[in-house]
DNA sequence: GTCTTAATTCCGGAAACGAGATCTTTTCAT
DNA sequence: ATGAAAAGATCTCGTTTCCGGAATTAAGAC
């Protein structure tokens, strides 16, 4: 039994679907599928009935699920008790708007409950001047969006100040284009029958990519909103297209379903300095890589 | 972090020896140390300090220790829960008197404390007999010692019913000569200087490894004993050698130190029928597994 | 100082793993 | 009802990891 498969086990039986699950786990498919059927084999019992093509838990899949979690949650505090010091101080952290609201909170509350002496400082902002800031110190570490290769190539003092910095992947966003209700569905931005792209600020990667993509076939001026609520309202109006990740479309429980368009899959970096990393960075990184892909709701079990 | 990592780090912590271990656990010394190296890596910390050739457990590699028990047993617990059916009834087991005084109690205790339903029935005897007692189903599995291959070869029947039946290792065990206190060390069986070598029954492997050993160099004659103690004692008369394995002659704290000479490592493999196995059976089969090169004065923390 | 034993390092073969392509089945839309 | 889309399973292939054995280094015993 290995704790990696245990922890493919948690975000399928969180996302009931071994293709969601994948993308949590930043995993192709076959492999998770592969996993769980090892899983399976090992223990002898089969943990998820494959009814049709929704994955749900057997009565042994929820018995065993208890048990999964467990184990992660006491694997995780094992590594943090060998820690040396107990962190504390200060942690300053940039974070994108739309991380903040879907992913953070679980990892958030595992954090301050893990290490109540560390007083964790959350700045808001886009990719590109987080960056910056855990470069010149202001920050010790952030969550950005991983610029495409082409943007990379374009902007490439951007480029330069990503390669100084350490970084590593700790979610994969399923970036869309949100559509008035009633839209018809479109396959490239010549469909768009709207006025304009609503996003953040400019150095937000995410509203860039909107805009690459817009700009290969029409010439759609960009509103500017302050928060992703006032995106979705400004698209309920009927004459605007919304840029968000699919999480935080998820989160909004809107009353009608909307029409969305996706733009791929964009992964979000944690980026810290190399050097000069406060243990209670340690400790941060360490909860965010064991709240990846797994579900709140579940983890209170 | 992977379970069978842990499982090795535990047999180090138990051990204080990476060449014990690696035997313990049925691997090879480069890989133990391997494994723990990674481990550290993992964790940030060293769990051991290498003062000379001694593995002492660090101060953080203490607080592991107990982690990894907890690990280990959760998993184990897992394991079992999800096991459809409690197993119940009878499970009869054949073993060596050797192995039931030095490995057994550990596993017994954990077996009977997850299974208070199932009445396990132990049977003492030689390798030989226990293996034909599991082909005839009077056994539901058994402890044996692996019989080296030029002895499976003189005798042909012995080996045909060993391939009729499944079998797997999970203990090694160091067979030794033990020698009377002031006996000169010796290099071969040539150099003994007793009248008899001291060993149970004449279907006991252990036994007949022994006699092969000697027979090669002098015509000692053996005299049988019924148990282990009475072997040592009659070793300690001066003119026997006996036959047992180290781990029983660590659990006698013998008063006086005595002398000893290798045989050679010996697999302790549990054997049962390809088909027809109570569900007893694999809940035993699984605390054995993790039974495995692991210390009860450890596991109690 | 030499010999022995234990731990580590190095290296080659084997097994496991993960990604992508393909196949099968279900579901949804027309 | 039929076709298209999507999701899970299966297969293959390239890569990585892992294990075991040989060589190396270091520590303790005599």
């Amino acid at each position: 039994m290995d704790l990696s498969s245990i922890e493919i086990f948690l975000a399928v039986a969180s996302d009931r679907s071994v293709t969601k699950a994948a993308k949590a786990v930043g995993r192709v498919p076959s492999n998770v599928t592969t996993r769980i059927q090892q899983l399976e084999e090992d223990l002898g019992v089969s943990l998820f009935s494959r009814d049709g093509k929704k994955m749900t838990l057997t009565r042994e899949g929820e018995t065993f699920l208890g048990y999964a979690n467990r184990l992660m949650t006491l694997a995780l505090e094992a590594r943090q008790a060998v820690r040396p010091l107990a962190p504390s101080g200060t942690l300053r952290v940039g974070t994108m708007e739309s991380t903040a609201a879907s992913r953070l909170p679980a990892a958030l509350t595992q954090f301050n409950q893990m290490w109540p002496d560390v007083s964790l400082h959350l700045t808001m902002g886009a990719s590109r001047d987080l960056t910056r800031d855990v470069l010149s110190d202001v920050l010790d570490c952030a969550l950005i969006a991983r610029p495409p290769k082409t943007m990379r190539e374009e902007d490439s003092s951007f480029d330069a100040e990503l390669k100084a910095l350490e970084m590593e992947p700790v979610f994969v966003e399923d970036l869309l284009i949100v559509l008035p209700s009633g839209h018809p569905s479109i396959k490239s931005a010549a469909d768009l029958r709207v006025g304009s792209l609503a996003a953040l600020e400019p150095g937000c990667t995410y509203r860039r990519i909107a805009e690459n993509w817009a700009r290969k076939s029409s010439a759609l001026p960009t509103s500017e909103l302050g928060s992703y609520h006032a995106i979705l309202a400004s698209v309920a109006t009927g004459n605007t297209a919304g840029v968000m990740p699919r999480s935080v479309l998820d989160l909004m429980h809107w009353p009608t379903p909307v029409q969305t368009h996706q733009l791929g899959p964009v992964e979000t970096l944690l980026v810290y300095r190399r050097t000069d990393r406060p243990s209670a960075f340690n400790a941060f990184h360490e909860v965010l890589s064991a709240t990846k892909g797994r579900d709140v709701r579940l983890a209170t079990n």
